[in-house]
This record gives structure tokens, sequence and C-alpha cells, in this order.
DNA sequence: CTGAAAGCGCTTACAG
DNA sequence: CTGAAAGCGCTTACAG
């Protein structure tokens, strides 16, 4: 009698669709069917089934869907840092919107370091996820053609782009940085330095938009950036503001590159006594918590952070649905907040 | 004839590991013990393999490996809020601690609710991740039933349970909530209030060392507590510093549940010229970035979130090898930190 | 509306 | 050290 049930060779005594189908007596693939919601089955046996799902805790196996279906539901989002918490803002735009239209941001950090975006571009494609959302231009070449011969849909956030084929939502850094400058401008300061952290390439663009302005006015003296390439903290703030007066004390005026160091600049001149703004007028970048709360409270420009995550994730969504995508590069505004900082 | 080569009814288009084995012309199999650096490949072969890989650009497809295998390499990293920077440090941590031993974390920010929490394990469980790290152990019946029964290794941060066959790594916010308090007792504050926000159970934990630590003095009055559910952030914490100063003027020191409040806190009394340390103390809990450089400098209780992320990945990897775990519940230590605002 | 067969792209388990 | 066969747990594509 060599017709005994012989054991499957390998098995992961897990629950699967075919224990459902037999405990519901219908087929593996009406089960499947009714786990789905698809249309098209017996009101009736649907509740049966899943009446027996949920008796037999059936939970569906992920792998396995996206295997015989060649889809899945997982998003890939790398963005630099969590501690600058702007990434944090785009973030929960991005899940907001991904969520509920069922997929799930994957969430991956470079630290501004494009060889781990590499790595982590390798190790993330294989999951073959259903869309990509990175941040900004800047990455490797090999970053670069790992994304175009996935063949993936890709939606580049934070920065603009006319390039053809590329996909983009964001705002000109430059032009930002500018409109900044040319706020300490109008209020009739003539010194104005800059102080940077990271030195990222948007906060580089930012650097562009205040020499642009500076130079247009006849005033850009280079000796007044501070640029370190350090990464971006309050403490750091403080330090290239004191450094910034001791070197340059005739400044009448600091552009930080971000909020957070902005603050600490401010917390530093309260420190150190310096009247803001009567002698050194402040502004920041992001309009980040507790900007408003400062004394004196910052000026700044509000960046489009959660509007930059919904409209680059609904435009991921189009590309994911192979709907048609009225605008590839949709460019933000942003706002200048005037406090009593400046 | 009806040997005619028969298209595939369903194909994906993309390399396979049985293009790349034609390409080297060897078998399937040694391609994939070749790319997963299985020993026992001829070097030669395994060479030409991965030439053959590379020229084809083939990427793995991670579903089919995890169904073949039974076996994921993605730890599902259950967060309350990214904005609360100090999950942003266990994360840190935990990836630091994870990817390079061969797992990926996957995200889920569960916004301190229960209910969103359930939701993304009823997601995300269907990845059969191979660990689980949570945060504390308030969660729904269901919540907690969905992990037992998945059978998938968890391990609990930020607070610590002596429950059998619980595994976590954290430390006793109630003790830490009374050693701030103490130490306020101690620089002779005797009307000692209490501002939180938020009031999730570990902001509860902490608001029961503060309630021991002045009971025990003879000195708690429910009157100088104010406990705010809205979310934790600076402006909060100024309103709650406000209000406080305002309601009972006689306190001569506050105990912020957060640094995030007590910067908050700090600013307010900079602004109504409120002195502190001289009329009220102010003291916060966790030494968040910015503390060191408020104005003045926070008095605050640092908290081991890194340890907490690296001591949680590393027992979870434990788990997850089935390497004997030394101890199942890990107690970590926090630490007063003393600076001018107390 | 329901189902039997085939297949998604890997790895395991067994041989040699 | 290498490979042919079977199987992981689903869904697609085709019938009825």
């Amino acid at each position: 009698m060599n017709d005994a049930p012989r054991r499957p060779r390998r098995s992961s005594g897990r629950t699967t669709l075919a224990d459902v189908a037999r405990a519901a007596g219908v087929s593996p693939i009406t089960v499947s069917r009714a786990l789905r919601q698809e249309r098209g089955v017996d009101p009736v046996l649907a509740d049966k089934v899943r009446q027996a799902a949920d008796q037999l805790g059936y939970v569906p196996d992920a792998a396995a869907r996206a295997l015989a279906s060649q889809r899945s539901t997982q998003v890939l989002v790398l963005v630099p840092m969590l501690s600058n918490t702007l990434f944090v803002d785009v973030l929960e735009a991005v899940h907001r919107t991904l969520f509920p239209a069922g997929y799930q941001p994957l969430i991956g950090v470079t630290h501004y370091d494009t060889a781990e975006e590499e790595l982590l571009l390798r190790t993330y494609l294989p999951h073959r996820p259903a869309g990509l959302l990175v941040t900004g231009f800047d990455r490797s070449e090999t970053a670069r053609q790992l994304i175009a011969h996935s063949g993936i849909p890709c939606v580049h956030l934070m920065e603009t782009s006319t390039a053809p084929g590329v996909h983009c939502v964001g705002f000109s850094q430059v032009d930002a940085g500018a409109a900044i400058t040319q706020h300490l401008l109008d209020r009739g300061r003539r010194r104005i330095a800059f102080c940077a952290a990271q030195l990222d390439p948007r906060t580089l663009q930012r650097a562009e938009g205040y020499r642009r302005c500076l130079r247009a006015a006849g005033l850009y003296d280079p000796h007044r950036e501070l640029l370190s390439p350090e990464r971006s903290s309050i403490s750091l703030g403080a330090r290239l503001f004191e450094e910034m007066v001791q070197r340059m004390p005739d400044i009448d005026a600091i552009f930080f590159c971000n909020d957070d160091i902005a603050q600490g600049g401010l917390l530093a001149a309260n420190r150190m006594q310096v009247p803001v703004p009567q002698r050194i007028a402040v502004a920041g970048f992001n309009d980040l918590a507790g900007s408003d709360q400062m004394v004196p409270p910052l000026t700044t420009v509000r960046t489009p952070r959660a509007e930059v995550g919904q409209a680059g994730a609904a435009m991921l969504l189009a590309l994911m649905r192979g709907t048609p995508v009225p605008q590839s590069c949709i460019q933000l505004n942003y706002e200048l907040v005037v406090r009593a900082s400046s």
C-alpha cells in the first residue's frame, strides 16, 4: 500500500487559504475572492468564508499574494533624516495619502548619504515596491540607474526639475532663499550674513538664492557666509551665531538655512545679550515647531512640506494606477512668515 | 505538431534566476546558492554567476524568496509618533542594530492610538515580519492576540514588566518621574506643579512618580497638576506655563512631563519675565535637542532611548535566531541632568 | 456565480 | 560541489 498519505515535505503549519476553504466548504479560489472583496461572489458564501477565516485566525500571506499577483502594496519612501522634523511632516502627509488608498509606506533614511541611499535601494528594490518616493535629485549614478531600470514609478520630492520624464513635487529653494534675503534687505539691513549646516543640495540652493539677491543689490560679501558641514541642530546654531558675531561684528542680519540653527542663534543672542532684531535681525527657514515661540518670535519661510508629501503621494498614486498625471512637475508656493526677529 | 513552444500563460517579463542560470550555463539552484553566498559553491562558478547576474541587471524577487524559504527579513517597529524626537532616536538605534544583521525595520506610526495600532498590525502581519518591536504595553486586547497568535518574536520597548514570557527593554518611568521631583524638593522647592500633555501611559507613569514623591513628603496638592490631552509641543508648553502660573501663582517649581513642553514653558517664562529658577524652577524630561541651549539651560532627565533601541533590537535578534536570551527584561538607567533652570 | 489547472520565482530536501 | 523535482501559498486565466 503506497497510497498512504505522505506528509508534505515542507509545511509551515500555518493556516492557509486551503484550510479556510475546507472549513467553509468551498474552493480556495472562492475564499481568495471573498476575502479580497472581489465582486461577483455570492454574499451568503462570502459571509461563510469570512466567518471560517475569522474562526481559524487566518492571516493571508503577503509574499504568496505578491508573487502570484505580481504586485506589491508597499511604497518605498526615502528621506534624508528623521531628526529634521521637516521630513516627519512630509512622511505624515505621505502616509495619510497612501495608506487609505491601500499602499503602505516603507520608510528608508539615507542620512544625507548617497552611498547609503544606494544600499537602501539595493536592499528594498527586491521587494518590488509599487512605487518610489525619493528626496531631491542628488544621487549616485548607480542609484539613478537602479531606479530607472526597475521600471517602478518614481516621484521626486522637495525640489523641482523640468527634465523630461521626471516626476516631481517641490518648490524653488533658490527663490525662497532669495525671498527671505530680500525681506531682510527691505527691512533696511545691508550687511546680511548667511549661516548654514549640513550643506545638502537644498541648503546650497538656498545659499544660491541668498547670493543672487545680495549680488543684485551689490551687497554680497563672501566673508559673511558661514557654512558648516555638521548636522543641523539647535546647539550648532548657537555656535554659528557666536562665531559669526565674533568674526564679523558689523553684520546687521543673519539668514540661517534652517529654523533649528536659527533657534539656536536666537538663544545664543539672548545669552550674549545681543539685541534681536535691533542690532542683528534673524531669519530662519521652514517654520519648524517652536519658531513662533522664540523670544523674539522667528521670522522664517513656511515651506509646504505637508503639501509636498500629499501631492507627491497623489501623483505617485496616479502613476501606479496608470491614471493620467495632469502635470509631471508641481511647483508649490512657500510663504514668508514675518515675526519680530527681523 | 503540438510541441510548438507555447508561451507561458503568465509572464512578468522580468529577469529571473532561470535567465541568469541560462546565461551562466549552470542550474538555477546554483545561481540561488551563489547569489546568497551559500558556502559550498565552486568559486569559479560563483564568479561566473555573479557576472551574469550583474550583466542582466538581475534583481532577486523578495516575495518569491520569502515564500519559498518561509522567512522574511523585515522587522515591524511600531512607535507612537515621529514628531516626538525621542522615538527618532529609538528608531535610529534600532536601524543601526538590525540593518547590518540583515534585517530591515518596517516603521509603523500609531499616533498614540490603539485602534490605529491594531490596523497597522492587521496590515503588516500578513507580511510575516521576522520580528516585532512595539512601544509599551498599552494596546487593545485584539492587538495583543494578533501578536500572540502570530507566533512572531516580540520585544516591548520603553517600559518594563515582570510578566512571564514578556520580553522588554525600558526603564522605570515612575522612578524617573519621582527622581526629578525629588531633585526639586532637594533644591528646597515645596509647591511643585506638574504639567503634562498627550497623557499616554508613560506620561501617566511619570505623573505617578511625581505624586508618590510629593505624597511621601506630605506636599502633594492635586490642584498643582495640569494635564492636557493635547499633543505635546513647544507652544502647548508655553500655554500650560501661562495657565499654571495664573491659576496657582504660589508654585515654586514645575515638572514638565516632556522637554518640548518644558522648553515652551521656559520661553513663556522669558516672555512673561518670570525669573527662572528664582521664582519658579523648571524641570523637563528626556533631555531632547535644544534643552541644553535654553536660557536658562533646562534641568531634565536623560532617558536611555538609544540604548533602549539598541538593546531591544539586540534582544529581538537573539529571539529571531533562536539564540538564548540571557534576560527577558532589561531595565536601563536614566540620569538626572541638573542645569541652571532648577 | 464557482472551480480545476497552472503558474508566479524562488528555496528546500533529497540524490548523486 | 551540483542538480532535478517538488513545493511555498496565493492569483490568473480559462471554463462552465
